[in-house]
DNA sequence: TAGATTGTTAATCGATTAACAATC
DNA sequence: TAGATTGTTAATCGATTAACAATC
């Protein structure tokens, strides 16, 4: 199941089509066209259906595209076809956000691990797991197969995390620190930079606008 | 200060510019020149040279470009250069994170006011602010001039709370629910989708690999 | 059969990179 | 002056969209 070289932007799209189709699988909706698609994802429907034609011959022409075996089909390309055991480092108020949202991430990635630098954190239950010292991330990562490391530490301690997970052999890092992490190549990181986010936002504000009707 | 059409993707270079920049500015560097830059965030130089120069002339042939200087064209650029205001509906965990990052986001953005659906919630003190009741958001975002409204509830309560922010002026959305939500056209939608990020890095984790050494 | 919709090729559009004259 | 680096034009690369034959 080797796939051609495919962009990073068909690959962000694949959870989106996923979400809506499992929508689409809990209205019992049988079928779906990428008119369909293209319409509630605000994409060009010709777009979705390249994305998709790079796996494989998924659609019925003249039906279109069976949801359940859509699902299917986009779940095992995204490899979420297997239970992904993800380690986070960082209980704080957003670590611990994004442990509760476990139950979100369900679609087979679970977070198995946490770890925080604060000797006054460990032994803290968050969402059934207890917080762990960093002393222990590298030997835990590794017994428990953890795949995933999420950071969510302030940005001075980031690289430091990066390379305890790196040591320990996980194949991708999800980055919330808003710093820019050095890793060996073949080790993938997605950033998820709030800031930034928010900065390029307020260059679409407006311009003044304090003046205001009083 | 009216500037070409610029596409997003100069757009979101520029907070990342923007925060190197505040870094060589603490540590007393006074010029700094796109290679360098193009060496720390990974980019091209030639890149670099090109998204400053849709905004004006700001470095010097031969020498590169004054850090104090540019840190504050692109401020101005961003519209950071004044207080922008912030509002906050869902105070759970992550909008608790958020709200507490309030100093991260220090760079003139400040969230003024925080709302919650949940009577349980209302009157908690986050980070200096009492969580507000969901009745109020119209009256007080208007009233602060709140310019950005941040959505952390859950997916099924997105589109509504995006409602009342449109109802009440703001000028932007930031919308960390997994849902995508419709606004009037005018009003801009950033997302800060967690779950896309991490499914579509499973996408490069290598296949199979459940079978261990033991 | 007529209508709908896929998969795919070709056309278009836009973004990145290279190259270089201008100049500090 | 020689070396460095910008701003900008031209070349390249890649991604999106249009179009349409195949076919359910």
């Amino acid at each position: 199941m080797k796939f051609p070289k495919i962009s990073e932007a068909v690959v962000r799209r694949l959870p989106m089509y996923l979400r809506f189709l499992n929508e689409l699988a809990k209205s019992d909706v049988q079928t779906v066209s990428s008119q369909d698609l293209g319409r509630r994802l605000d994409l060009n429907p010709a777009q979705i259906r390249k994305d998709l034609a790079y796996f494989g011959e998924f659609g019925k022409k003249g039906i279109g595209y069976d949801v359940g075996y859509l699902v299917e089909k986009i779940r095992g390309i995204l490899k979420l076809d297997q239970e992904i055991r993800v380690a986070l480092v960082g209980a704080g108020n957003l670590g611990q956000a994004l442990c509760n949202y476990n139950a979100y991430l369900k679609d087979n990635m679970r977070i198995s691990a946490v770890f925080d630098a604060n000797p006054n954190r460990i032994g803290d239950r968050i969402n059934q797991l207890s917080v762990q010292p960093m002393e222990e991330l590298v030997r835990t990562v590794r017994e428990q197969h953890v795949r995933i490391g999420i950071i969510t530490v302030p940005a001075t301690e980031a690289q430091r995390v990066a390379d305890q997970f790196v040591e320990a052999g996980v194949e991708g890092i999800m980055n919330f620190a808003p710093a820019i992490i050095k890793v060996p190549s073949q080790i993938r990181v997605h950033y998820a930079d709030f800031t930034i986010e928010l900065q390029s936002l307020a260059y679409y504000l407006n311009r003044g606008e304090t003046e205001e009707e009083e």
